[in-house]
DNA sequence: AAGATTTGACCATT
DNA sequence: AATGGTCAAATCTT
């Protein structure tokens, strides 16, 4: 029914927990093509205690699965609004929704340096596996970098999404992670290659209109062997 | 029959 | 002993 909006990969359910002080339980997702392909991208969703439409979602690994057709993310299109939220923290980004498919795709993302965009760009799907080589796709230093786009979608029957996409985008160098927001990655240290979290509302109250769904991604990457 | 989910047991950490 | 994450058998869905 419902659950966050769909980021474009495909994931099989390999377990659920409660966590305390959540209200909701968490959700275990792993690529589908784990032993297809040995993909060991994983993920986890957690519904917001506080806001019902918000889920906290966290991805982990990088998908080796050149396989995977990832279908567009999520609604499609276009749209236009955006809005922006209340939130955050990190300092807006207009431009770069490209950004996000890539993140959410999971192709990476991070770009060394520290700052923007257009590096961004270049992470495309074209190589795809860090998984060996370490350094030079993905950055070698660990950054990580959180970028926020809102969202809508409608759900019930008729969906009409329209979302928006402004995202924010913030990069931090080795170690530390700031998102205020929502999640925390807990202890970062041994060897995760890539963590990504993103909350994404879904589904929005049907009458009311405004929700402002916004969906955050954050992530993490860990020195694959690196440095840092 | 093959693939996906559900769910409690099981294991690793703290 | 309490938590969070994973496994796997049973179950449900294609
Ligand atoms: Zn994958």
């Amino acid at each position: 029914m419902e659950g966050p909006l769909d980021d474009g990969y495909s994931w099989r359910k390999y377990g659920q927990k409660d966590i305390l002080g959540a209200k909701f339980p968490r959700g275990y997702y792993r690529c589908t093509y784990r032993h297809t392909h040995g993909c060991l991208a994983t993920k986890q969703v957690q519904r917001s205690s506080e806001d019902d439409f918000l889920f906290d979602v966290t991805y982990r690994g990088v998908h080796t699965c050149n396989h995977c057709l990832q279908r567009t993310p999520t609604p499609s299109p276009k749209e236009e609004n955006l809005i922006q939220n209340q939130a955050s923290k990190p300092q807006a980004h207009p431009h770069q929704q490209q950004l996000l498919e890539q993140l959410k795709t999971g192709l990476r993302v991070k770009t060394e340096g520290f700052n923007f965009d257009e590096q961004l760009l270049e992470s495309s799907p074209s190589f795809s596996f860090p998984s060996t080589p370490p350094n030079c796709i993905k950055p070698h230093n660990n950054l990580f970098s959180s970028a926020s786009m809102p969202e809508n979608q409608l759900m019930g029957n008729n969906s009409t999404t329209t979302s928006a996409e402004s995202n924010y985008f913030s990069l931090s160098p080795c170690g530390v992670n700031n998102f205020a927001g929502g999640l925390n990655l807990q202890g970062f240290d041994t060897e995760i290659a890539e963590i990504i979290s993103a909350a994404a509302s879904t589904t929005n109250s049907p009458m009311l209109g405004m929700d402002f769904p916004m969906e955050q991604i954050e992530f993490e990457t860990d020195f694959p062997f690196g440095f840092c």
